[in-house]
RNA sequence: GGCGGCGUAGCCAAGUGGUAAGGCAAGGGUCUGCAAAACCUUCAUCCCCCAGUUCAAAUCUGGGCGUCGCCUCCA
């Protein structure tokens, strides 16, 4: 089977194929660490971070890096707003970024270099830049000479005569040194009270692009096989990461570029400038981070995904049916008993399926379906079995299915736990909920419904929902 | 103005020439004091519009309309 991937750059779908297989080398561009990450954010982290995986799912050997910027503008901003040095912001909305995406289970890069500890790589980028006359000296700045570069904006599909300087109504005037407007730095002299490097052009600070040209060269080498971000990078910044290192090394950067698209909110990107945002914590404390997991995982990673409280309402009973199959096995496994081998062939279908779809483009919105199949399968007889005692499958066919549901899952790095189970199991006993369960059923046979009620409430506090069957027999089990 | 993407049920979404996956929501039913849960069941004669290619098109081609992103802060 073939992996095809949507490559911005011939903006046609390919076949992947590795420079030195099984080996992968992807960059992700990060965040830029001045303020809480918000959903945009997350989404990126979570696309990437499942295409890692299940990469690393289909045999490949891959190593993954994701950079922070910890110098900027906004940074510094931020520091002169609180009092405090650029470090000490970079610092905490790193610590954070790293809490959030805990919590989103999404798994660590490689490595996250930054742009501060990159400076020797991109000092000698910027020298060798100059070097080979791509690169120009005014007053302590240094810029890139785009007009220079033939195969500008090959990603972007852009012609210099066509770069329209000024519409997207942002363009620095302070900028007048530069020789043509579409020309960035690499390399910004110092203004007299912010942080600044020692570099043969005088004490200053990298332009923004110019770190991730360094830090993949630096960790991965000339060129790269996936290179991934927001499709709000590609203009610019990925187009300028080409310019820089692609004019030094003569080599392309990255065989396959890949991008996801944003989450939008009534219509319209959700981003800091226009203050419509969430961030990843407040809709921690809303949603189960699994559910926001899933909300992502449906859509299509290339695709715009619009943000509604319904939405991720939706999305949230969603992930409790693919939950309870999840923690199917957990709790019946004892009572099912399963001592038999695995059923390889039945695993391996259900897992060519799945990568059948998943391997076009990373569709995991068609994956998901396979394991919302599996996922319903397993509820119902879990519910079989609480209600009546008994499936109508085999404990081994059962046994494979919750397998290989768990398995796939892990891919998506959606996991359940039965934490609730235990923790509420300590607040109240077992033979407590007999007994309450006993007054219940005193209670509604002398039709006084209110307290049968009263007891029914109580239990559900407690975690425990109660079943009245036919024949008078009311059952519990713990919710989760 | 330039470049690129997208347009499938109430919502999300799969589909890559052979007659519309899946999820959410909604409706009906069984059960029930009610509820919850569970189970059963219904839900696009049709894929933005128009033309063309083809035995056959949501899928290919051309045109149109709508929408989103980028055009130097951006994930």
């Amino acid at each position: 089977m073939n992996l095809t991937l949507y490559n911005t750059l011939t903006n046609q779908e390919e076949i992947f194929i590795p420079v030195n297989p099984p080996k992968v080398n992807m960059y992700c561009c990060g965040i830029t660490a001045y303020d809480y990450c918000h959903l945009g954010h997350a989404r990126t982290c979570i696309v990437w971070d499942v295409v890692r995986s299940y990469l690393i799912w289909r045999g490949y050997e891959v190593k993954y890096i994701q950079n922070f910027t910890d110098i900027d503008d906004k940074i510094l901003n931020r520091a002169k707003n609180e009092n405090t040095t650029m470090e000490a912001i970079s610092e905490r909305f790193i610590q954070a970024y790293f809490e959030d995406m805990q919590r989103l289970n999404v798994k660590p890069a490689d490595a996250y270099p930054r742009a501060t500890h990159a400076l020797d790589g991109i000092k000698k980028l910027i020298w060798e830049l100059e070097q080979k006359g791509y690169a120009y000296e005014t007053q302590g700045d240094v810029y890139y000479s785009v007009s220079k570069f033939k195969d500008y904006g090959k990603l972007s599909g852009r012609k210099l005569e066509d770069l329209q300087t000024g519409a997207s109504g942002r363009v620095n005037q302070s900028e007048a040194v530069k020789q043509e407007s579409f020309d960035f730095a690499l390399w910004k002299s110092a203004k007299p009270d912010e942080p600044s490097f020692d570099s043969p052009w005088g004490k200053g600070r990298p332009g923004w692009h110019i770190e991730c040209s360094a830090m993949v060269r630096d960790m991965l080498g000339e060129t790269i096989d996936i290179h991934m971000g927001g499709n709000d990078l590609i203009f610019p910044h990925h187009e300028n990461e080409i310019a820089q290192s692609e004019a030094v090394t003569g080599k392309p950067l990255a065989r396959y570029w890949l991008h996801n698209g944003m989450v939008k909110v009534d219509g319209e990107k959700m981003s800091k400038s226009l203050g419509n945002f969430v961030t990843i914590r407040d809709l921690l404390a809303k949603y189960d981070p699994m559910a926001i997991r899933l909300f992502i995982l449906q859509a299509n990673y290339r695709k715009p995904l619009d943000f509604t409280d319904e939405a991720l309402k939706a999305v949230t009973n969603g992930w409790h049916t693919l939950a309870e199959g999840l923690l199917f096995g957990v709790k019946y496994r004892e009572i099912l008993n399963w001592t038999e081998k695995a059923n390889l062939s039945f695993i391996k279908s259900v897992q060519d399926h799945f990568c059948q779809a998943v391997d076009h483009d990373f569709n995991f919105a068609a994956g998901l379906a396979i394991l919302f199949e599996l996922a319903k399968d397993l509820r119902k007889e879990g519910n079989l079995l609480t209600h009546e005692g008994k499936t109508s499958q085999s404990s081994q066919e059962l046994g494979d299915k919750w397998h290989t549901l768990v398995n796939l899952a892990q891919i998506l790095g959606l996991e359940a736990h039965s934490n609730e189970i235990e923790n509420i199991s300590n607040v109240i006993t077992e033979s407590e909920i007999e007994v309450l369960i006993q007054q219940r059923l005193d209670a509604r046979q002398a039709k006084n419904y209110q307290e049968g009620d009263r007891i029914r409430d109580l239990l559900k506090d407690k975690g425990v929902t109660l079943i009245d069957a036919s024949g008078g027999i009311t059952k519990w089990h713990w919710n989760n």
